[in-house]
DNA sequence: TGTACATCAGTGAACGCGCGTTCACTGATGTAC
DNA sequence: TGTACATCAGTGAACGCGCGTTCACTGATGTAC
């Protein structure tokens, strides 16, 4: 066994504060964000139930560190549905737009614990990271702005006001509130579409 | 005591069903999602901690009572604040929009609970309810297309679009997520109505 | 009007359970000499 | 290289608690006759 592999079957479990987490994230989709407790993680991490007292202060620091890996993988989601887009700025956006609704289609417990109201001094890394996908808006943002496809200003807000669209449909159509006069006409990823050409028309030149 | 008066001290409540819908609204403000009990609820309406099952089947079935009766006021509260928002079309649209933001920030728990993806068919009355926002910016939109405001189209999907938007900055608000770089410079309301104004010239004619 | 009775909306005790957290402990690991 | 020792990351038992739900029950109410 080579000293650098993660080690089975030991008295220290090597990547404990990690598995934790991988366990959350698995089990807000297995069980909800109701559903989730220290015992059970610790459970499923393979370790006794007061072992997670040796890397997070209390459930809500394991809840948080939770959510922050899920703004992790929402702004990988959407950073690579961005680049494996193409050259065509619209699509870029469009397949962002999707990634991160898709997000909350899939995880929607995730996103549910992802935007609890933490206090930002106590989890400051939960803060930066939260505003990832924001970033990856803003960015692509620029490039249209570079580009000619949208309106001048202050790219970062504009970002703000495409986030805010983005999270709405996500959380509507996660939550099953979008009324069947709509979902019976169209699909989700349509949806999105539409509002993002909707949004393109809006802020066009 | 006059019979058509709510009787106190009775062996029989008269109105528990509302009792506890109303202590759920409060116990969401003072307590939080996590932390709303039957238990709680039902000492909180002054009552044995089972009577609650005379009205409701299960715990579940009480929460989404909550949740109906959240979304009552909300639509109440966007409603009342169009009507009283004056002739401009404009100014209509910016407080209602206002109105759904301001009771996201002022009772984000229960917003919390509102948008918890509850089966429909288990919970139709619910479900018709959800959409009463909706129905206010869709009669508003329409009134702002008759005027020549704003793009003709179908307007009930116009509407779907701008609840997205108020509910995803609701959301990010409420969530405590929005940047400080943005929330430095500006309060709530103005961002609100800044965005509704991006709206507008978006979808203006 | 008085009475019997069905129905409704409560009570109080009890169930089993899983929870978060604390405590004293112990095995494994790394390092100074 | 070997050894002593500090430190770290676990264990297992125990705490007190509140939870949702079930059960057999009882008081209050309305109605048929």
């Amino acid at each position: 066994m080579s000293p650098t592999k993660p080690k089975d079957d030991t008295y220290h479990h090597g990547d404990l504060r990690n598995a934790l987490i991988a366990a959350g994230v698995q089990m807000l989709e297995s069980e909800g964000a109701q559903g989730l407790s220290l015992r059970k993680l610790a459970k499923q991490a393979g370790v006794s139930h007061n072992a997670p007292y040796m890397h997070f202060a209390d459930k809500e620091a394991l809840l948080a560190a939770i959510a922050e890996e899920g703004f992790h993988i929402l702004t990988d989601a959407v950073r690579s549905a961005v680049d494996t887009a193409g050259d065509d700025w619209r699509q870029q956006l469009s397949a962002g737009s999707w990634a991160y609704v898709r997000f909350a289609l899939d995880h929607p417990s995730h996103l549910q614990v992802m935007f609890l109201a933490y206090e930002p001094q106590q989890y400051p890394s939960l803060y930066a990271t939260s505003t990832g996908a924001l970033a990856v808006l803003s960015e692509l943002i620029q490039r249209g702005q570079a580009q000619g496809k949208i309106v001048d200003g202050d790219s970062h807000y504009l970002a703000t006001f495409v986030w805010s669209l983005l999270h709405g449909v996500a959380t509507i159509l996660a939550g099953r509130k979008m009324p069947p006069t709509v979902m019976g006409r169209v699909t989700p990823q349509e949806l999105v579409r539409g509002y993002v050409a909707q949004l393109i028309r809006g802020l066009g030149v």
